[in-house]
DNA sequence: CATGCAGTCTAGACTAGTTCTAAACTGGGA
DNA sequence: TCCCAGTTTAGAACTAGTCTAGACTGCATG
């Protein structure tokens, strides 16, 4: 926990007992919930805590670069602890998102886009259990 | 017109007026409009057209497979007349979609995804205008 | 010890995208 | 002509996310 606190002072962001429920959970998730999914979890331990705070905290994160928010599901925003450079799968059937390593797809560096400096990107898998 | 009144049909769309103002759009469409977008453009032929008419029938189009709906900006699905593999660039500073034809971009076929079977795949590129 | 102040938190209002609902409309058979 | 299935409409409802105003916190100062 005091590691936690380190991590949040290191970055520039004040540790309250909110953020700090909030960063446990969102630093550590194997999944990409989305805001409300946070919240509900948050909720658990610290239950008078708003939304508005989830989502402040939430966007703070992102800000700072401690994880990162995806447009992969309809509807709403996605979280990521894994910040570094990886693929998604979402399964078809059930909308869950899995990580895919970086070097499992192979992809030529595509510098083919006339006229534009490519920054990132990634590839998006569908597909459900077999 | 005709041509399009067809093609409503044959895929078991039975064409009113309104739907073909939105198919008439949204299939000759370059770019990857919004639902709001497509009302709008439907409310200048079609000024009574209602917002539920419009979500209805690009709802249907989709199911029947005519245009894809996708999940690319944050906040609003965008529609996508082309159904083709293509792969997409993002402008990060405009957020204006941009198509990148299937070969320009050099994937190898991921087998990679234990368990899985992949059903299709595309890759999201991010950039800015150089 | 009181005061002030910057930063934070909360509840609830607000906005935008999308779906739902109930009632009115349309147009081809019996 | 009447009916019925399918369609359209306006507006309500719902959901994700942001904004706001006021209350709270805790440190620094007089």
């Amino acid at each position: 926990m005091n590691a936690l606190i380190d991590i949040l002072r290191k970055n520039g962001i004040q540790p309250t007992p909110q953020r700090l429920e909030v960063a446990k959970f969102v630093l550590a998730t194997q999944s990409h919930p989305t805001a409300d999914q946070v919240l509900k979890e948050v909720l658990k331990r610290c239950p008078t805590v708003s939304r508005a705070t989830v989502y402040n905290t939430l966007n703070l994160l992102v800000d700072k670069g401690l994880i990162a928010s995806r447009t992969l599901k309809e509807g709403a925003v996605v979280f990521d602890p894994r910040t570094q450079r990886h693929h998604h799968l979402i399964d078809t059937e059930t909308g869950i998102i899995h990580d895919i390593p970086w070097e499992s797809v192979d992809v030529r560096e595509p510098e083919i886009c006339e006229g534009f400096e490519v920054e990132d990107y990634h590839v998006v898998l569908r597909g459900r259990k077999k």
